[in-house]
DNA sequence: TGTGTTTATATAAGTACTTATGTAAATATA
DNA sequence: TATATTTACATAAGTACTTATATAAACACA
């Protein structure tokens, strides 16, 4: 029996304060969960920052009508997790421009799929019409006891983003995920050549033995994705090839984590170039080679694979 | 602009804790308008306590869904306020059950038509459908900006109950309020005996310096009610008489404060017995004598008033 | 040009909650 | 019947806000 809800609009005040309360609490929990160092709190003067850049903590009051005090100090735990920076105004020296880090704006990455979830869940628990205040609360709240908010964001956002995704380098156990996943996607657009058959039978022999490497993405323990990288001639010049990601996890931008893991990896060996083939039919493919700095080049007539149309080159 | 508003379902943590905020605050405005030494985020902890005489600790907890130390340090709070007690269970000496002390008592009844006129104004704010929660906050919001809701409260207060009611001595300068308020409810039962306009013209000759009393019920600097005491013979009987009250604050009780102060005055002065005569058809007013404890007597034939048609009197 | 007022931010202290923990009594269990 | 566990309430410390106030710079104006 809940006696706030029988006071009906006297314990509005109160009850508000106990939803508000919950709701932190449970996304504090989320946050955790992914080792995410964030406060709820802090979500609606971080979001401003990252809106509004250059504002100052009088403004970030203003707009979310809060006490410049709660600003200042929200602002001190921000800056001590390393997600902002202060810049003095060149003209007022009392004025002090807030900017999002380099850390923050890579934090903003990572928050925003999860402030998607628990939007969506938010408008699936409260967007339904009502009529009155009082009534939508009792709703809402036994919408979040049915079924911890937490728990729920949390499958959420396993389910549908590429959170979690880790990449990690080839290990023999992993060779079937490996043919699986090329011969999934050579079946649905081209014919397995007998060669594919064989190099992707047999990574370690044909890539690894040769120099190679080959990267697997791994999402709540499941392999999802991979590509290899073959070295062509000796010049330190590597073929970015075999990528491939799971049907069922596509649309989560996997793909290019993939590609961009490949490019952080080249830099790092200090590669000076990645080749790669494809087929101009494949354009969502092409798009996102080009999108991460591919340019086109001249074919060669013998070029090793019988289905490339295109070659493609990145300067490192 | 309102950045928390634009965040939508996101925001709502955030601002579902700044609501309540305003509203905690508000309440407050309006318990130190009236001079209440009470605490709005009390409210339901003192509420649970006056509908549940005898609750425990950790039963109110379970009630309101706070913690068991939010409720500990409310009832100490409640407690340094002495408007509760604590009583040691007989069987099990780790319980303690809450009472209303005899000032939480009193207490509780000046806050009701408080509380009464929060609800109501909450309910003007909130009971209209809506088609989200969003879009109900949004509506709340504006209707909380576009008048302050603690004026708006006090305000109605002041208009519909007889909060801050004061009953004071007879004075020249009401004088005038004394014949109108009588005049006023003598023209619309009775004709206006030419003795009545006389006594009611000259209330200090008739009245005070026979060794009468008169009070005047005074709210928010109006005289909005009156009430005589004139002695009867020699053995310090008194005749309660002349009560009126302006008719446009009818409904606030305000007739039973003025008996209830003759009541308390001629206890506190020693006096043996009050009587008073009536008339029958004013059933209204027969019927709250009687509840504040007036038997009915015979009536003398040469009783002082043409119209009366009963006597009462109460022993003190 | 000084001088009082306003503005931007910081600091201090208080409040109403929380979680973690302590203490003593009651209950369960072996 | 001794002992471990649970329960009821209290205490301590932390948190995210608040109000009040401090500090320094900017502004208004005589």
């Amino acid at each position: 029996m809940d006696a706030l809800r029988v006071y009906g609009e006297l314990g509005l005040g109160s009850r508000l304060k106990r939803m508000s309360d919950y709701l932190m609490k449970e996304t504090q929990i989320v946050y955790d969960y992914f080792s995410i160092d964030f406060d709820p709190y802090l979500f609606p003067i971080f979001k401003t920052i990252s809106d509004k850049k250059g504002i100052t903590n009088s403004e970030i009051g203003n707009a979310l009508q809060f006490s410049q005090p709660a600003i200042t100090q929200a602002l001190h735990k921000l800056n001590a997790k390393g997600l902002i920076l202060y810049k003095n105004d060149k003209l007022d020296k009392r004025r002090k421009h807030i900017l999002l880090s380099k850390k923050g704006k890579s934090s903003i990455k990572i928050l925003k799929p999860i402030w998607m979830c628990i939007e969506e869940i938010l408008k699936e628990y409260t967007d339904e019409p009502s009529s009155s205040l009082i009534e939508h609360l009792n709703k809402f709240e036994n919408k979040l006891n049915s079924s911890r908010f937490s728990q729920r964001v949390i499958e959420k956002i396993k389910l549908e983003t590429n959170y979690g995704l880790r990449i990690i380098s080839y290990d023999n156990k992993y060779a079937k995920d490996f043919y699986n996943l090329n011969i999934e996607w050579l079946n649905s657009f081209f014919h397995v050549e007998a060669y594919d058959e064989e190099v992707l039978s047999k990574p370690q022999e044909y890539i690894i033995n040769k120099g190679g490497h080959i990267f697997f993405a791994i999402l709540n323990n499941q392999i999802v994705g991979t590509v290899a990288l073959m070295p062509i001639g000796n010049k330190g010049i590597f073929e970015l090839t075999k990528m491939a990601v799971t049907p069922k996890e596509r649309g989560k931008k996997i793909g290019q984590q993939i590609i961009q893991y490949c490019i952080d990896y080249a830099k790092s060996m200090g590669l000076p170039k990645l080749v790669l083939y494809s087929n101009k039919t494949l354009e969502n493919a092409v798009y996102l080679y080009r999108k991460y700095g591919f340019m086109e080049v001249p074919i060669e007539l013998d070029s090793p694979y019988l289905r490339s149309d295109i070659k493609m080159e990145l300067l490192l």
